[in-house]
DNA sequence: TCACTCTACTTCGCAATCTAAGTTTTGGTA
DNA sequence: TACCAAAACTTAGATTGCGAAGTAGAGTGA
């Protein structure tokens, strides 16, 4: 008898899928907000993260490690190239591939952007216990893998 | 002293806006999968949803109540135009407002569709006990609350 | 009436994202 | 060697979303 369970859900108001998107669109506005002002869009965020973690990924790599199809990495690199953040560098042992290196200037910005993440992570977390995070953060997950992948 | 927490809190591994951008998009392409085989796409839903509540609404109310900028509504009024799920009608007390009203066809779908989004919601929550899941939708919320408008 | 302001919608241009359909290079097999 | 399939990247076209600027109608005050 799950009844009486499922009358208390609906009386939060919300679906989960509406929530969950209201959330995730501020979340993004407020993180696109700090780092526009240094010519970084949400776009090129992702990438420039992992390319922080690890210099010189392929094209594919860095689409598998940041979860975006490659018609999307490409649009996001020719951004950043233009903007002279990565240069892309042919490899001659296997000439399909394309490695991306940071420049000086796409180096740099990891000093200076990263405060903007943590504030932001900080900000949408306020008024939540460490309990509450812990929790928040273990949904999303479970979320996540939910419906990952043709569910 | 809030090291120790901080420390756990990053054990986890992701941070929140990661989490919640790959919960997001997963939810949305498992919506999008279901509908777009009866010819709506993601954007519409959401206008679609809010015309079922109430018919007859002006583009900027239904911008309010979808939470779009009115550009983005234009643009999915458009295609459900052309695929004919709404009709355009200028208003006659105020001629520059323009009422949205469902087609018979935009009308019926409610039925049609209403059953994925439960499904979906209902596959995004699976293995979330109901405290746990109040306790997602409670923090969801909170979070969209602390970073709406210019945070 | 005229001018100004406000409201409601549209257009434009950009960015983010996807699927589908290319191109080029590599590597294996007949 | 010649062919073919797979891998890696690109292009094309669509949708989603935004901000800024434009257009048309309504309302208000001199």
């Amino acid at each position: 008898m799950t009844t009486g369970i499922v009358v208390k859900l609906e009386d939060v108001g919300d679906d989960v899928a509406q929530l969950l998107r209201d959330a995730q669109r501020s979340l993004s506005r407020a993180l696109a907000n700090r780092i526009g002002g240094h010519g970084v869009t949400i776009g090129q965020w992702y990438f420039l993260r992992a390319l922080w973690e690890e210099d010189g990924l392929t094209q594919r790599e860095l689409s598998q490690r940041v979860g975006m199809m490659e018609p999307t990495t490409v649009a996001a690199l020719n951004g950043m190239e233009r903007r002279n953040l990565v240069r892309r560098v042919r490899n001659t042992r296997d000439r399909r591939k394309i490695n991306i290196h940071l420049t000086e200037r796409g180096s740099a910005l990891r000093k200076t952007l990263m405060p903007f993440e943590d504030e932001v992570n900080r900000l949408a977390v306020d008024g939540l216990s460490g309990g509450e995070r812990q929790a928040l953060q273990k949904a999303l997950l479970q979320v996540a893998r939910n419906l990952s992948d043709r569910r």
